[in-house]
RNA sequence: GGGCGAUUAACUCAGUUGGUUCAGAGUGCCUCCCUUACAAGGAGGAAGUCGGGGGUUCGAGUCCCUCAUUGCCCA
């Protein structure tokens, strides 16, 4: 059989794939092994997968095949959300491209073309998974706008308010002027700009006397109500009682104090515009002001401004600070940065705006949800990030649910005689609730809120909706997958999501919705950036895959991502991603091609296969360890150091039969058998090619993706650093035949000096091609020479020695053997060191002493010998 | 402005209760080698005042203080 000398991935993915589908492998029910269940994060239906999904669903895909491996029933839940901003976005987009405004259709018109837009496009994402290898449960492939899923929402909404935790009420909101629609805190990011900061001097009523104040906003003057300065201010105090005039509309407005104001910024009086700025609302309530509206809701001026009605309010910056300096209200204009809050989806200027809207009580869910992180029931990994979690629990404001959208769960509140409202699951129990307070409504009396809820309405309760849960709080399913074991997600996300899903899993199942959360770094370009669509710094994860193989990518992604790190990605991690299956590919090609006999089995194999047994035992326990801490990328560099180093390095070196000569069938066999421990390792890694190689191996019908993860026997440290040891002996003859230059067909002959023989001289002697190995008494001349621990090992040759260069080597290990030894004797000479640190510490550095002193002798003799010589 | 992290080799990062193995790994770099699995490879090598400064201790990358730089969250 001829095997290609470089592993070509495509077809084994294909073939693979298909074939676990086909086999039903991703597919669980509930029986009688553990459950070990995951739920994705469910990627928006608008998106292309990204580097950020290739990173995270690796993980997951690493963590459901090995608990696959390991006996568990695993179920790894995929799904999709709706998106309700994005996606209402795009679909009006794509509407006006046709020509169509959303104002035209009406909300089931438009949500018909919404949902055509989301069976063509939803599914991109799952499918690119598909090609990555993902090994999710299809069949339980869930959208969070589903109809039992929608279900689940209303009756939580429903539910809630019933609780008395779902409020209506007016609050400043950040609007996004585009969108047109309120938005969570969350949703609206801060960024600092250059701006300017305007100085408008305001006339003071009946006095020539004028005020003046800073401000970034020159528009919204014309919604000012106040003027606020501190009244620890001298330069103020006399106005007690007086009042302002308003630039342009002649407003006339009171003079308030309040220590709000800080004295040392712009003037140090501040106009109050309580409509449109957080703290002046605030302020207004406490000083009884009016608020005077100025914008409507696309950001356009409104009547209440009285001028510039119908014109943008960036438009109006500009004319009104023309104007006010025409008017010679503008005494000067500063550069400035600030801070201002753009959207998240639109990247519009958010707007802080009054408005009706929707709330979710947040103080009694955040009680347990911060509990239990605290305490670990719920661990994070890295544990750093409970920090974060903890000041964003303790600072918690309620959360506003509503957006004023059309695409997601319409908000089950009906309203009637005007601002009266019912809020139940449907239309005609609402009927039934507003009848009881007036008996005379019938169905066609009561309006549905136009509002829907916001997406993350949804996904917080996703590892339980995705069970029916909700529906159905005690069905078979729920009791058997719920708490799923593992989430990964970004940290991005831990507010939006994750500490909402803990607050509905503590509220709807009386449980945590995960074990453990697993916080993945951000993929960044080399240059530190995000990666985004807009920037286009983002490679295509499917391009890459065709590039370097699935199996390629996944390894290049995670060799250096540990969790909660960011990964500056650099597409030659792909290229060792490429490399590593291939060594593999190649260490099964000299495998495969050796021709198997019933002959003896040399020393020196079987001392290797003792040794490798024992050493495979150890990195599996050592990478079940960072499994089992959430150190993947560790546990993936354990199993590239066994392959490369320990098995391809020294095992196949050690058992390689001469070229062209047969391999005895005892050293084979055992050889497959670590070979297949060693595929199995991969697999959750690699599941490509070691489904591929499992099968090149022999003919057969089970499968590495069903088969039982490999565990670690009993470990003989002993035989373990005797290797280690021998390893030494053999780097130094390797240094010699470097150093002078000779062919590794020369044999060479090796004399010891040492108290003990080593056991494993056979396989010094295969590995560094040694006639023989000679254990003496007396040093050798003209030879070159190194030491291991105290032996002295001696390479003869009849060349001629560098003398010069032997004594300049020697000179420099006596030399640092006995700065070494001093450093040790300051030890042991400090009375509190012997005192105070450990028996076993003490004993250590004294053998340390022993040894330091007996080496240097020897080197002392070395060098003189060379030197009569 | 408030809070939380981070700073270890050229890069990306490990380093657990202070103590053998504490200064490590992978990549990159340098030298040599297309040797009969693999040049997507092999053999070897160089490389760090553990951000600076103080302190506690017999002993500090690790604990404390302080400064600097930097990231994230919040206002």
């Amino acid at each position: 059989m001829s095997i290609p000398i470089t592993f070509s991935p495509t077809e084994a993915e294909n073939k693979w794939y298909q074939h676990w589908m086909d086999k039903g492998y991703f597919h669980s029910t509930p029986d009688e092994r553990e459950a070990y269940t995951i739920v994705i994060p469910p990627p928006n239906v608008t998106g292309v997968l990204h580097m950020g999904h290739m990173m995270n669903n690796t993980l997951q895909d690493v963590m459901i095949r090995r608990a696959r491996m390991m006996g568990y029933n695993a179920c790894w839940v995929p799904g999709t959300d709706h998106a309700s901003i994005a996606t209402e976005a795009k679909v009006v987009q794509k509407l006006a491209e046709e020509g169509i405004q959303k104002s035209d259709l009406t909300r089931e018109e438009f949500l018909s073309h919404a949902f055509e837009w989301k069976d063509k496009h939803g599914g991109i994402i799952l499918e690119q998974l598909k090609k990555l290898g993902a090994s999710c449960d299809w069949e339980r492939t869930k959208f969070t706008m589903d109809d039992d899923m929608s279900e689940s929402v209303i009756k939580v909404f429903v539910d809630l308010h019933q609780k008395g935790l779902i409020y209506r009420g007016v609050r400043m909101v950040n609007w996004d002027p585009s969108a047109q629609t309120a938005l969570s805190d969350e949703e609206v990011i801060h960024k600092e700009v250059k701006s300017k900061l305007y100085y408008i001097s305001y006339n003071i009523e009946g006095s020539d006397e004028k005020l003046t104040i800073a401000t970034t906003r020159p528009e919204t003057i014309l919604g000012d109500s106040a003027i606020c300065v501190n009244p620890n201010d001298e330069r103020y105090t006399h106005l007690k009682g007086k009042k302002a005039i308003v630039p342009l509309v002649d407003r006339v407005i009171p003079i308030i104090f309040d220590e709000y104001v800080d004295i040392e910024f712009g003037t140090g009086a501040l106009k109050i515009t309580p409509a449109h700025d957080i703290n002046d609302y605030q302020l207004g309530d406490k000083h009884g002001l009016e608020t005077i509206d100025i914008l409507n809701d696309d950001g356009t001026l409104s009547e209440a401004a009285q001028l510039y009605v119908g014109k943008d309010r960036f438009v109006v910056r500009e004319e009104i600070a023309a104007d006010l300096k025409a008017e010679g209200y503008l005494v000067k204009t500063e550069e400035y940065q600030n801070k201002v809050g753009f959207s998240e989806r639109t990247d519009a200027v958010i707007e802080p705006k009054l408005s009706m809207q929707w709330f979710c009580k947040m103080e009694e869910f955040s009680k347990p949800a911060l509990e239990n992180v605290m305490n670990d029931n719920i661990q994070f990994h890295p544990a750093k990030f409970k920090n974060t979690y903890r000041h964003w629990m303790e600072n918690i404001k309620d959360w506003c649910v509503s957006r004023q959208l059309w695409w997601g769960q319409q908000i089950p509140a009906y309203y009637y005689e005007g601002n009266k409202f019912v809020v139940a699951e449907t239309k005609a129990e609402a009927l039934i609730l507003a009848q009881k307070e007036n008996s005379t409504i019938t169905l066609s009396d009561l309006r549905q809120d136009e509002d829907v809820l916001d997406t993350w309405f949804s996904s917080w309760l996703w590892p339980i909706s995705v069970f029916d849960g909700i529906r159905n709080p005690d069905n078979e399913e729920i009791n058997y997958y719920y708490p799923t074991n593992d989430l990964v997600t970004a940290p991005e996300i831990l507010f939006f999501w994750v500490a909402r899903m803990v607050m509905a899993g503590y509220e709807y199942q009386g449980k945590l919705p995960f074990k453990n959360v697993y916080l993945t770094g951000i993929v960044r370009d080399k240059q530190g950036r995000k990666m985004s669509k807009s920037l286009g710094n983002s490679p295509d994860p499917i391009t890459l895959m065709k590039k370097y193989g699935a199996d390629g990518v996944r390894v290049g992604m995670l060799l250096c991502s540990p969790a909660g790190n960011d990964l500056p990605f650099d597409e030659r991690l792909c290229e060792q991603g490429r490399n590593f299956p291939n060594k593999i590919w190649n260490a099964f090609r000299l495998i495969k091609g050796w021709e198997v006999a019933d002959i003896n089995q040399p020393e020196s194999a079987k001392q290797a296969i003792d040794w490798f047994e024992n050493k495979i035992s150890k990195v599996i326990t050592e990478i079940d360890e960072s499994y089992s801490k959430y150190r993947i990328s560790e546990s993936l560099m354990g199993t590239y150091k066994l392959v490369w180093d320990d098995f391809c390095s020294w095992y196949l070196e050690m058992i390689k039969p001469a070229y062209g000569s047969p391999i005895d069938s005892i050293t084979y066999n055992k050889t497959i058998e670590q070979l297949e421990k060693i595929l199995k390792l991969l697999h959750p890694f690699m599941p490509f090619i070691s489904e591929e190689i499992w099968h090149l191996i022999k003919e057969r019908e089970e499968d590495i993706i069903v088969s039982d993860w490999p565990e670690a026997n009993t470990i003989d440290e002993n035989l373990l650093s005797d290797f280690d040891f021998t390893t030494e002996i053999v780097s130094g003859i390797r240094n010699i035949r470097k150093q002078q230059n000779i062919p590794n067909i020369e044999k060479l002959e090796l004399k010891v000096i040492s108290d003990t023989e080593n056991k494993m001289d056979v396989i010094i002697q295969k590995l560094c091609n040694l006639s023989e190995i000679n254990y003496v008494t007396e040093k050798i001349s003209g030879a070159f020479s190194f030491m291991v621990k105290s032996n002295e090992y001696f390479v003869p040759l009849s060349d001629s020695i560098d003398v010069e260069a032997e004594i300049e080597k020697l000179q420099k290990e006596l030399d640092y053997t006995k700065g070494f030894l001093k450093i040790v004797e300051g030890k042991l000479s400090n009375d509190k060191f012997v005192q105070n640190a450990p028996q076993q510490l003490v004993d250590n550095e004294k053998n340390k002493l022993a040894d330091a002193k007996t080496k240097i002798e020897i080197l002392a003799e070395k060098i003189s010998a060379l030197s009569d010589a």
